[in-house]
DNA sequence: AAATTTTAGTTAAACGTTTAACTACTTTAA
DNA sequence: TTAAAGTAGTTAAACGTTTAACTAAAATTT
């Protein structure tokens, strides 16, 4: 059987409580019991028992990790990275993760996740845009939780969001650096704080450079941010005749689709068109030219919601903290110095 | 605080025991009784506490999902959609997932996920090829485990498979009922059992109707799977002059790939080459022609995993079961019939 | 009617930790 | 020299369940 704490005091002559000690650095102990509790712990090869310490704690050791369904299965592995970021920080933090999806209409009635009803996590990352609904249930459940890529509305949790006014201002001051100036901007829906921000960071950077900023060069109204719409929004803008030589679409996925449309319709990218992205999804490998963009840390969006949720947890104290992860620009193939033809 | 049973019973006016009884169906209790308990359940909105029962059971009520992390990250959500099967499946049985990667150059002397080293979990669930010392270092741990679309080598695990034979002769069956004859075939590496299985199924179908298997209009040599490969492979195939009018390539990334070869080279799809995939990725709704396939149920694998690892874990017999899980043929756009010029 | 079996429930131990309260030394302070 | 404070350890209770062993009453069998 799974040896015990009480073997492990046996064989190092030691009581249990010495031993909880040790595993715990929770009270001083001499050096030598130390090192003989050590090698006891080790020649049994024994690790305390999770459920054991839970109950008397009253913790569990886990920690929940939800997104909508849609999210999760995205074509780019964005928000799967992010878990993977997460996961990879608990382990070093010694939790575990429990992933579960929400459906993207997430409904009033709707039952929130087991873990969260059988209270059965610490506290809970939420990764990108869930129904207000949602956020209303999980806030009513009173669990520590910490936002990831998305601001909650009416609540301060504590969130990890990415640094988009300052991604928006890089990708854009990048076009400008090459001699754009008639600069289309394809965004999202107004609804998520994302898009907002990219937009922000797109006008800051015309103004700051003294490029008008004119609307019909923007297109940001669809509720959804695939590559079909950002194929959609080039047809709007490229059916009028314009001068666009460069688009900063606010993610990759959408500009995979104004990069198909432009090849669609005889526009070589970036010769007669720069084409900048957000995100940087490392898509597809294949895709020529090689896509511009904002680089993400994914990863590390993942890590530090972690660390900050599990301060949340350790402290008791809800901190609405903020953290602002920076983003990078990456100069690929996609955007080139302006040629007046 | 937490209610627990203890207020339960006091608040139903019986001993913990019996409420006990009730939660788990575990003894006869009377209509009443277990009605009035029920009520004080409902009442005070009472939850098992589950470190309390797993110390007492003995189980976690935790399963481990373990894939490798490109497995995981790429961009076809497969794996995350048997996860999400699994994961679904797992909340009516009453099992929390956790989900780890592991590298796909998993090292002898790598640590194994941690939920394994400390026993956290009853039982894990691999998904995907991984590494052969890593399945060794796991079955010396002795865990339940269940294998999903892959054949363990020297070890009887429990398997969900996909019926690649059946899909392979289902889609070469398709091409052949359109017409053709001149049918390549486009696979990974041989050291995966799918590849060879789907080029099995390949060579069967025209077997039995009796046309010649050319090994010029097969490629199966690359150890990987992408779509870069698929392109690659579409180019030694097509930059001899060999006739072909279809291609069967053994998933859609590799479709994908071949696809765009085509596309490239002045080659119609479906109206000079016909092309079928395999696994039905719902990729990219953008593509275009849409991609005749072979649908696998992605979701059914993991459900169909759970159920088994969770029979596995309640009889305590290492069944070494397999379920071949069936697949469906769909036509899209990019096969059409023969038409010779 | 007595003996036996079945039914519905109770009691108390056990699971493997953590931790408050305590003890027995040793060191330091007065 | 004695009292106080510090150090290193022990004891035992507690966490919230499950379940084996038991009891008392009811139902069935003889």
């Amino acid at each position: 059987m799974k040896p015990t704490i009480k073997d492990v005091a046996k064989k190092s002559g030691v009581s249990i409580a010495t031993v909880s000690f040790v595993i715990n650095n929770s009270k001083p102990v001499s050096v030598e019991t130390r090192n003989r509790v050590l090698k006891a712990i080790k020649s049994l090869n024994f690790r305390p028992s999770n459920s054991a310490r839970d109950l008397v704690t009253g913790k569990t050791g886990n920690i929940g990790f939800i997104l909508t369904d849609d999210h999760f299965l995205r074509t780019e592995p964005f928000y799967t990275r992010i878990f993977l970021g997460t996961e990879f920080e608990a382990r070093s933090e010694g939790y575990y993760i429990l992933l579960t999806t929400i459906k993207r209409d997430f409904k009033e009635t709707d039952n929130l996740p087991r873990f969260i009803i059988d209270r059965n996590v610490d506290g809970v990352i939420v990764a990108g845009k869930v129904p207000h609904c949602f956020i209303e249930r999980l806030s009513a459940s009173n669990l520590p939780a910490v936002f990831i890529d998305y601001i909650p509305p009416k609540n301060d949790y504590p969130m990890v969001l990415i640094d988009n006014i300052q991604g928006a201002l890089m990708a854009t001051n990048h076009l400008i650096s090459l001699g754009h100036t008639n600069i289309a901007f394809i965004g999202g829906g107004t609804e998520h704080p994302s898009w907002v921000d990219r937009l922000k960071g797109y006008k800051q950077a015309l103004e700051s450079s003294n490029i008008p900023i004119k609307n019909s060069l923007i297109v940001a109204n669809d509720k959804f941010q695939g590559r079909q719409n950002g194929f959609n929004s080039a047809k709007m803008l490229f059916s009028k005749k314009n001068n666009i030589t460069a688009v900063f679409a606010a993610n990759d996925a959408m500009a995979i689709g104004v990069l198909k449309y432009l090849r669609d319709n005889g526009k070589r990218v970036p010769q007669d068109v720069s084409l900048i992205g957000f995100d940087d999804i490392e898509a597809d490998l294949m895709l020529s030219p090689t896509l511009s963009t904002i680089r993400v840390p994914k990863l590390e969006l993942g890590t530090e919601a972690l660390k900050l949720l599990v301060n949340v947890i350790k402290s008791k104290k809800s901190l609405s903290k903020k953290i602002l992860v920076p983003v990078e620009l990456i100069i690929r193939e996609s955007t080139s110095i302006y040629s007046p033809k």
